[in-house]
DNA sequence: CCCTGATTCGC
DNA sequence: GCGAATCAGG
């Protein structure tokens, strides 16, 4: 797999989110935990809270790579004799550049509290289906862990993953099993063009994950209406409008 | 042990 | 630039 500018962004996006590095990798796919973080070093963003203690000494352990079948190393040069050597353990103030401030103050980050989405309200047959069988509610899926970011920044995770307060009673009916004729024609990877919108409806993996499909907005890689999800200006907190409804095979506007 | 991110360094 | 190997803390 390679860094495509959208898996660049889908990294930037999950790694500001706080999400670790298994959970972007395993949700990007085809990369590796290691893979992330040091695409996102290289990337520039870094910081979060690193177990590795800062303000210790970093002796280069010796480089044990026991893979060095290359008899081929390049010769290295130790710096001439062109600056005394100075004491390193000497106190000196403008040695070395002080690497380690004493007061970083973590930043408080407090893990950005992603808020589920709201509940897909299929409302639109309120009261009927009382009529003979009746669904049991699935209630627990087996659903591992699921978390997708979409390139708007949304988050979202499975049912265990988090919002211990679900205490509202279970209701009676949850999802009346739909056979959902309209999932018939939806747009699969194999069907993403660089001219129809690849934003992602559901999530990989879930039998109905698709594609947009609209046309793109000339430029984007999105419609219009998705890119005005992607490309949202976060707004001061008040202002920020509610939701934007999840459009799950939701109405084609348009 | 497991997890985490950081760093190194051969490719 | 990439990422496995390694380190190191929780």
């Amino acid at each position: 797999m390679s860094w495509t500018d959208e898996r660049i962004d889908q990294l930037k996006t999950m790694w500001e989110k706080g999400l670790t590095a298994s959970q972007i990798a395993e949700e990007l796919g085809g990369v590796s935990r290691n893979a992330v973080i040091g695409k996102a070093h290289r990337l520039g963003l870094k910081s979060r809270p690193s177990p590795v203690k800062p303000g210790e000494a970093k002796p280069k352990p010796a480089p044990k790579k026991e893979a060095a079948p290359k008899p081929a190393k390049k010769a290295e040069v130790e710096a001439p004799a062109d600056e005394p050597p100075f004491k390193t353990d000497a106190p000196a103030a403008a040695a070395k550049p002080v690497r380690a401030a004493p007061a970083p103050a973590p930043a408080p980050t407090p893990a950005p509290r992603p808020v589920e989405a709201a509940p897909v309200v299929d409302e639109d047959e309120d009261d009927i289906d009382d009529s003979g069988d009746v669904v049991a509610a699935p209630e627990a899926k087996p659903q591992p862990r699921i978390v997708s970011v979409g390139p708007g920044g949304f988050l979202r995770q499975g049912p265990g993953d988090q919002q211990a307060p679900i205490p509202p009673a279970p209701p009676r009916r949850l999802v009346p099993a739909r056979p959902s004729p309209e999932i018939a024609d939806k747009t699969s990877l194999l069907d993403l063009t660089d001219r129809i919108c690849r934003w992602p409806m559901g999530h990989p993996g879930e039998p109905d994950f698709h594609f947009c499909g609209e046309p793109v907005n000339p430029g984007f890689p999105y419609c219009v209406e998705h890119c005005g999800r992607a490309y949202q200006a976060q707004l001061p907190r008040g202002t920020r409008r509610p939701p934007p409804p999840m459009p799950f095979g939701g109405p084609r506007v348009r």
